[in-house]
DNA sequence: ATAGGGTTAG
């Protein structure tokens, strides 16, 4: 073995290959290597050290390590060395250390840097958003006449995306046209395109792409990401239609688009014709697809997509973002224990997996076991966002826990320095209007320092349909009619609250005003997944099912035995000023007691029924879903616009608290 | 070297 090792050092370093010798002149072909040549050897021993440095900064872990090689760059004399200086930054770069200053030192020092040095200084200070350094640099470059390369450009055009600044971006631009080159470089044109699409200048980008000679996938599909980013997918479409060669990539940015401008249902499409043309797939068009699973919310797509996970041979417990989004598709698909047992497994945990999760106890009434993750988060020192806190404090607002969710509020600006936004305050209006302190809560959307939103008077709203006050109802909805003109929802809480308060006059006026805007009444509908796997709809009032007969004759058998342990039919559900006989009637066919007889009579006893809706139960359907999961012993789990309501024994999950 | 990813309130 060390014959080995001798043979390699027996190379000649001069050794220069057959194919490049007649290239060179005669005279050094056929001068025979001097027996010693001290430069060379000097050069030789200088390009070791070099490598040295250079593997020492790759085995770096921490600043003081590269700070110990700094100094030994300096004492051998490497600090002109450009090579061994970008790897420096690069290495800091990489490991997120903030070299605001000491980047800028090792560059002053340098009379002659490269390109390459000045483009690791511009991308580093780029990703640590310290973009003025980025550009102090590149004018620095511009003085000492140094030539950028592409990838100067595309790092300052990263930098611009990240500052917002548009105007420095198009300025950059124009140079890339002046300095030679660069204008037809389709690397430096790709960054181009990610930058204005990334600002939102869609249109600039657009134009860029199409003056382009040449396009590559990579330019394609910025553009139609741009488009996604936008809200267009028509224009993502079509694109992608004329796109010539589709990759994984491309196709992902369609499903994942779709899937993040809520059409969950062409996401699958895409998906399927995804696999059928056989292209491959990775954990992040999974990610596109688990999400639009959790948008439809049926158990069906989440048995699906485990198999695919599974047959794919992808670890959700390895992938941090593919476990998160499978978290929130178990919870909004109605199996909290499945998203919890998903949670379990993941190797590793971030904030977006416990905020997944939290969310997913809040949305299923386990308020304790949210606060409890919460705690526990904290504890091993993992930072909660503002996303984190909508999920505690929702959480805390649907199990009446006022004092936690206000403790929790005031320790978000003071022990983890995230300034309440809106939204929390809109959670906290919940949590107040919720738990009864209507006339506090009230105060609350007066008196907060940012300028309430729809969410605010929305929950306020809401507050008063539980509690009947007509009075701050009135309030709450003026500012509603205000900032939402058009959302139906306000009008219909509003009518309802005169209604139980048996306001007629001002029902009527409300319907008045829905009227003059052209506004229908959203139809209240629920849907349940049939023992064949087929999703049945069903409308509120509906009677044209083939089987209302037999559906007709359960909902009177259960109203008859539920009559006799105590229930009554609760006639402030109907905001009609009908005949009790008449609101009876409406009542028992709400949608979802439409379709709770339907899942009675289809599917097995042994599986829950589960059922879902487009609107808020009314009070009556609730209790009276309650009762139903007494006297027939199964297990019912509804799911409204907002959360979960798992009926079992007589009792609901929310504590008929919702 | 450049393109695609998860959590959000009434």
């Amino acid at each position: 073995m060390v014959h080995l090792s001798h043979k390699f050092s027996t190379i000649p370093i001069n050794f220069i290959p057959k194919q490049f010798s007649k290239h060179l002149p005669q005279q050094i072909q056929s001068q025979p290597t001097p027996p010693f040549i001290p430069f060379s050897q000097r050069q030789n021993q200088r390009s070791l050290l070099e490598s040295q440095l250079i593997s020492a900064l790759n085995c770096c872990t921490s600043l003081t390590q590269i700070q110990q090689i700094h100094a030994r760059v300096l004492r051998k004399g490497f600090e002109q060395c450009c090579y061994v200086l970008t790897k420096l930054i690069r290495i800091l770069t990489k490991m997120e250390i903030p070299m605001d200053s000491y980047a800028k030192l090792v560059f002053n020092q340098v009379e002659n840097p490269n390109p390459f040095l000045c483009t690791a200084l511009i991308r580093g200070y780029c990703l640590q958003g310290l973009v003025k350094e980025s550009v102090f640099v590149y004018s620095e470059m511009r003085k000492k006449s140094v030539l950028p390369i592409s990838f100067t450009f595309s790092a300052l055009f990263k930098a611009c995306g990240v500052v917002n600044d548009v105007d420095l971006g198009r300025q950059i631009h124009g140079q890339t046209i002046l300095i030679g080159g660069f204008g037809f470089d389709l690397f430096v044109k790709n960054s181009l395109i990610e930058m204005y699409v990334k600002l939102g200048f869609l249109g600039c980008g657009r134009k860029v792409f199409d003056e382009l000679p040449e396009r590559d996938l990579i330019s394609w599909t910025e553009l139609i990401v741009g488009y996604v980013k936008a809200g267009d997918m028509e224009s993502a479409g079509e694109l992608f239609s004329e796109l010539p060669k589709k990759d994984m990539v491309a196709w992902t940015a369609m499903v994942t688009g779709y899937a993040q401008n809520a059409k969950p249902r062409e996401a699958l499409e895409f998906f399927e014709r995804m696999l059928n043309e056989g292209v491959e797939t990775d954990e992040v068009t999974l990610v596109g697809v688990i999400s639009a699973c959790a948008q439809l919310g049926a158990a069906k797509y989440a048995n699906w997509i485990r198999d695919i996970v599974e047959n794919l041979g992808f670890s959700p417990t390895r992938c941090v973002v593919v476990g998160s989004a499978l978290i929130d598709m178990y919870s909004k698909c109605g199996s909290v224990e499945d998203a919890y047992k998903a949670f379990k497994v993941m190797e590793e945990k971030n904030v977006f997996s416990y905020s997944s999760m939290i969310a997913g106890f809040a949305m299923h009434g386990y308020a304790y076991a949210a606060l409890e993750l919460f705690h526990e988060m904290v504890k091993i020192g993992i930072k909660p966002n503002k996303v984190t806190f909508i999920g505690v404090l929702t959480a805390c607002s649907h199990s009446r826990m006022v004092e936690q969710g206000r403790q929790i509020f005031e320790s978000m600006e003071e022990k983890f320095g995230i300034s309440p936004g809106v939204d929390h305050y809109s959670c906290m209006v919940d949590l107040l209007g919720r738990a009864g302190c209507l006339e506090e809560a009230l105060n609350l959307a007066e008196t907060m320092p940012l300028e309430p939103n729809g969410g605010v008077w929305g929950a306020l709203l809401g507050a008063c349909r539980t509690y009947s006050n007509p009075d701050i109802a009135q309030i709450a909805a003026n500012h509603l009619f205000e900032l939402e003109p058009n959302a139906i929802g306000n009008y219909i809480l509003l009518s309802n609250i005169y209604a139980s308060a048996g306001r007629w006059n001002d029902v009527l006026m409300v319907r008045k005003m829905m009227r003059e805007k052209g506004l229908r009444k959203n139809p209240g509908c629920s849907w349940l997944e049939t023992k064949k796997g087929v999703i049945q709809e069903f409308f509120a009032g509906d009677m044209s099912h083939p089987r209302y007969g037999e559906m007709k004759q359960v909902l009177e058998d259960l109203l008859n035995r539920l009559k006799a342990i105590g229930y009554q039919p609760n006639m402030n559900s109907i905001a009609y000023d009908v005949s009790d006989e008449e609101k009876t009637r409406i009542l028992i066919t709400h949608s979802e007691k439409l379709a709770l007889a339907f899942g009675l009579l289809d599917i097995n006893a042994d599986f829950p029924i589960r059922i879902m809706k487009n609107i808020r139960m009314c009070e009556d359907c609730h209790s009276f879903i309650c009762g139903v999961s007494q006297i027939t012993r199964r297990v019912i789990i509804v799911r409204d616009n907002l959360r979960f309501h798992h009926f079992h024994d007589g009792k609901c999950s929310c504590g008929n608290f919702w």
